[in-house]
DNA sequence: GGAATATGGGACAGCGCTGTCCCGCTCCGG
DNA sequence: CCGGAGCGGGACAGCGCTGTCCCATATTCC
């Protein structure tokens, strides 16, 4: 086994690849990174057998520089603990690592005037595409020098892509939440729920608001009105639910069924509900929105009906537009209704809880 | 306003602000991009405004390749939905970019195997350092190709880092379940609790066991013991965590208190518990383990007691510890015990659910 | 059978940047 | 007043790779 030279930091490089295959570096290049070149299949397996033997793995770096382009995509969230960021980044990343980009993945940490910064700072690593997602849309906040960077990245660079909302005349992709909450509003008509009380949480985020709209949409499509004394505020919490509950619950019970706009605060409600002694769903059904409360694991939230958000398929969906622009409208798949425990069917002989514990 | 040329992809060079600020190439790289050299002042105003006016950006992989060394560190996590990996790659990405380091994050996607490809995938940024998250010894499942890989990049390119449990020969931080088990024991054995039933969580996961092991061992240490039979085994998630308070329910109650390795275990139990028409906690207490049952906003889970694990703190660690060989061990944080109302004091007088609902 | 064409290997410049080397200028001490 | 040291700007090679160009050989066609 001979000594191979190394680059400075060690790892072997094509010329030594190149070197123990007996051919040029051009030849190991167009069999080892690709090319529209042919390579003799005899030229081909010696230098596939030396790349095996001196352990080479091509400097991305190096060939960003001569190809001109880095293949990575970068996507800035918000905080990547919240399941709303995370389940966009599984998406993303999932979908740039299929089309053979790296993704970067940058946080703000909560603190969303921070996006210009970052934005800038990854476009020192000149990636193909920007994927921007947030809950709201923070322009006021970030202020235009973030729009600059956008904008200038846009001429530069690649494309940029905003999932979530956006002020900024590049491509957004919302949430379907309108279609959301009216078919949430369609199937619990269909289970024959008829006196609704909404818990609207973090009114001030357009999403929750698209869901009670599509909701109320939903509901006088089946000939039923909501009126806004059975609008709940709530705080985007357990706690939130529980105290939109107890307010709920002083202003004297009349409702077949609660419908929270985050699964978070439907739990708080189920919670604040069964210590005040009424029996959920019997006494009162519950249904939440955004399938996201628990981890990723299977059933875990079976028992709440629920709205489940394709987050996932909206991150992938944001990388694929950002690398090859879309000629029309992005698809996006339609949320799911998951029908759990929670609401039990009206329109037959109940048992209780069905569903529910087991 | 002059054009300026650029690169193929149209960020401006370096050599675009050196000639718009009539210096060479040499110097607005020492003011630009750092160096140990002195520019006088004069010159490094006219190159600084010359950057601003053109618009430039480094072109990291251009300097990466000039200075031999590319500024990323490279994180390897399962799922990033799961509140776990989340958590570890926050911390590592604050502490990557506190350092000025980038942070590059690959999700094996629950597929384990995939560990090593996706390392050999990340050797090609040539990253300073490697961070493996792992719940459990993957080594079986990826194999020796995995270990492979690791040494070869240890070898090549920088340090190799596993949070969690690993059985390659490589620095491995491992989570304080132990501490936080033995800590958890000594806090309700405080509060007056003596007789107590455990909900284990996927026994096969040694942080798991640990959380057990250390419970045991500051039971002990208070002079209560843990006979096997006191200890149920669950499923994690909230159904498995219904189904071990059935299974409590089914075998007579009699303990003071249900301690779960897992939050969503133990809402699961909390759940079943008052279905069966126990009040929690005033006919029984419950306590969890972890705190990442929900998302990081405020006070969601106040009312549980459980543990916070320092993932953040680890995930930061790890960064440190790959980018900086520790001359010695890893400090790290210790747990931190939350008390909520699931375990009211039984040393005092008690007023029912406090902290519970408001 | 000879010329035109196709095939595929190799040489080489250059991607954008930095570290090293060189050199001219200024300042200071003897 | 001269020599030496210090300061700081600029030239230049080269990081590892690829795309283009060149050319030798093989193949095809009239």
């Amino acid at each position: 086994m001979t000594v191979v030279s190394k680059e400075p930091n060690g790892s072997p490089r094509l010329a030594d690849v190149a070197r123990a295959a007996g051919v040029s570096p051009s030849t190991a290049s167009r069999v080892l990174n690709g090319s529209v070149r042919q390579v003799a299949d005899e030229y081909r397996e010696r230098v596939l057998a030396a790349a095996e033997q001196v352990g080479y793995t091509t400097n991305l770096a190096a060939q960003a520089m001569a190809r001109g382009r880095y293949p990575a995509v970068a996507l800035v969230v918000g905080d990547i603990r919240d399941q709303f960021f995370a389940r966009i980044a599984f998406g993303a990343m999932r979908e740039a690592s299929r089309r053979g980009y790296i993704l970067n993945l940058l946080s703000t940490e909560g603190d969303e005037s921070r996006e210009r910064d970052l934005v800038q700072d990854l476009r020192r690593q000149r990636p193909q595409a920007l994927v921007l997602a947030r809950k709201r849309d923070t322009t006021a906040r970030a202020g235009s020098r973030l729009m600059e960077q956008l904008l200038g990245f846009q001429r530069e660079s690649g494309r940029v892509v905003i999932v979530g909302e956006a002020s900024e005349p590049v491509l957004a992709i919302r949430p379907p939440d309108f279609d959301g909450g009216k078919a949430l509003a369609g199937a619990l008509l269909g289970l024959g729920y008829r006196r609704f009380v909404v818990f609207l949480a973090d009114e001030a985020v357009p999403s929750e608001r698209d869901r009670l709209d599509g909701f109320r949409v939903g509901l006088s499509a089946g000939g039923v009105a909501l009126p806004d004394s059975h609008v709940y505020r709530a705080a985007h919490s357990v706690t939130g639910g529980m105290e939109a509950a107890t307010a709920y619950l002083a202003d004297g019970p009349n409702a077949e069924i609660i419908v929270s706009t985050e699964d978070v605060v439907a739990w708080g409600a189920i919670h604040r509900l069964r210590e005040s002694g009424l029996v959920v769903p019997d006494d009162i059904a519950v249904a939440g929105y955004g399938h996201r409360l628990f981890s990723p694991f299977g059933d875990e939230v079976d028992w709440l009906t629920t709205i489940r958000s394709p987050l996932e398929e909206m991150g992938a969906a944001a990388v694929s537009a950002a690398l090859d622009p879309p000629a029309s409208d992005i698809p996006m798949p339609s949320p799911r209704i998951h029908l759990g425990g929670s609401t039990p069917d009206r329109t037959r002989f109940s048992d209780g809880g069905s569903g529910c514990g087991r």
